[in-house]
DNA sequence: ACGTCCATGTCGTGT
DNA sequence: ACACGACGTGGACGT
């Protein structure tokens, strides 16, 4: 009805809206919804996603915060900075339900990429008898190294860390390896390719580079004590 | 043409609880989130999942169908084949809503990289005179490249079509070129990295490696004839 | 089932 | 702001 204009604070509240509606969609792409039966997710970061009983946790079309909401009678307006719009129009309100959620404490994630590469490091003579490490994330023009170690003779190796080995990473690991091979002062690198599970292509391509590839098992290394504790 | 997906019955419910709640995932990693509130989005097509007030439309966990829920008391688990597991403890249900949305007529999108691909097959012309379409999709070992095309002078030309033009692209298209360009028969075949937006980095891959880079203008190529009408 | 690739990918991180 | 890489990526499509 009346515009909005200034600042907007969001309730700290989430809202869910049943309606019957028709969305459209301009911005990366155009994207249009028919009139029909669906849930409208508006949380207190400003977001607002439009689901129907399907597609899993996707919604049909979204808004990402920052954003701002406009509700002109029947037609509410979703807008981002960048110029994206999403305009529902409403038919009929069904239901709907507000509540504040309170603080999210936050999740606790254990197994991804990073905790691989830091176990990695403290275990670096997985790699091979001698092996010591350089640094982690060793910097280079186009992106930082994983792991970059020495081996028993003093050679560099250059060590990509994933959880699952597809072909994406060789390609990583490939344009790292030609970077640093170009520098006198530290060529030669050898490659090694360290992931819970490499797909049979991946594996292909990196040893017909020369790359080497390496399983590791994560539960193992999980349990394993660091490199300096298993001096003594 | 149109990304329409046909429309689906589903006779079951959404259902909207909020709970304090606390939740564990176990399976391509693990999570965990403290006791707190928390909106459960159960769909029809079996799916779960955990939202906090923010993060936008990313659920803070989920289970995706084919997936089982078991309420067992307060201990509601859901399963997958796979064997992952997401177990949710409820404290306390806060207020609950359920409703049958009925059919999702089915979202129509426009100006995706099919759409793209499509245009620029009709409109070969764009990249050079005398261009030609061999064929879309076509099939290598390692994958369809987006186009195959004849240049003026006969020469063999692939293509590959992107929205935004970054790293991952030029290696692709890298990967056809070394297949294509062993085969004596097709040999030599030049590249073409075609996008709305072409990052930087990638252009400067891309022509380092002799690969052509054309910036496609979607909403011109949508507004011209296909080149066949364009002959009279 | 596996491989490949697109996505309004989203999201964090470092420059 | 931009670039880069991880993600429980998810999803579609072809073999």
């Amino acid at each position: 009805m009346t515009g909005v204009s200034g600042p907007v604070t969001y309730p700290r509240c989430v809202r869910l809206v049943l309606a019957r509606c028709k969305v459209d969609y301009v911005g990366r792409l155009t994207a249009h919804l028919p009139m029909a039966n669906r849930l409208l997710l508006i949380k207190a970061d400003g977001s607002v996603s439009v689901h129907s009983d399907d597609r899993a946790y996707k919604p049909l079309n979204w808004m990402s915060p920052p954003c701002w909401l406009l509700e002109d009678g029947d037609v509410w307006t979703v807008q981002n900075k960048a110029g994206e719009r999403l305009v529902i129009t409403i038919d009929a309100l069904i239901d709907e339900l507000n509540h504040d959620l309170g603080a999210e404490p936050g999740l606790v994630k254990d197994g991804v990429e990073a905790h691989l590469q830091e176990l990695l490091a403290e275990q670096v003579n997985t790699l091979g008898a001698g092996y010591s490490l350089v640094r982690r994330e060793y910097p280079t023009a186009i992106g930082p190294v994983d792991l970059l170690v020495k081996d028993g003779d003093g050679g560099t190796v250059a060590v990509e860390v994933k959880r699952r080995g597809e072909l994406d990473g060789v390609e990583q690991l490939t344009r790292y390896l030609e970077l640093l091979n170009r520098d006198p002062l530290i060529a030669p690198v050898q490659g090694v390719f360290a992931a819970q599970q490499i797909k049979p292509q991946a594996k292909t391509l990196a040893e017909d580079r020369g790359i080497r590839c390496v399983t590791l098992d994560y539960d193992a290394m999980r349990g394993i004590e660091p490199d300096e504790f298993r001096l003594f």
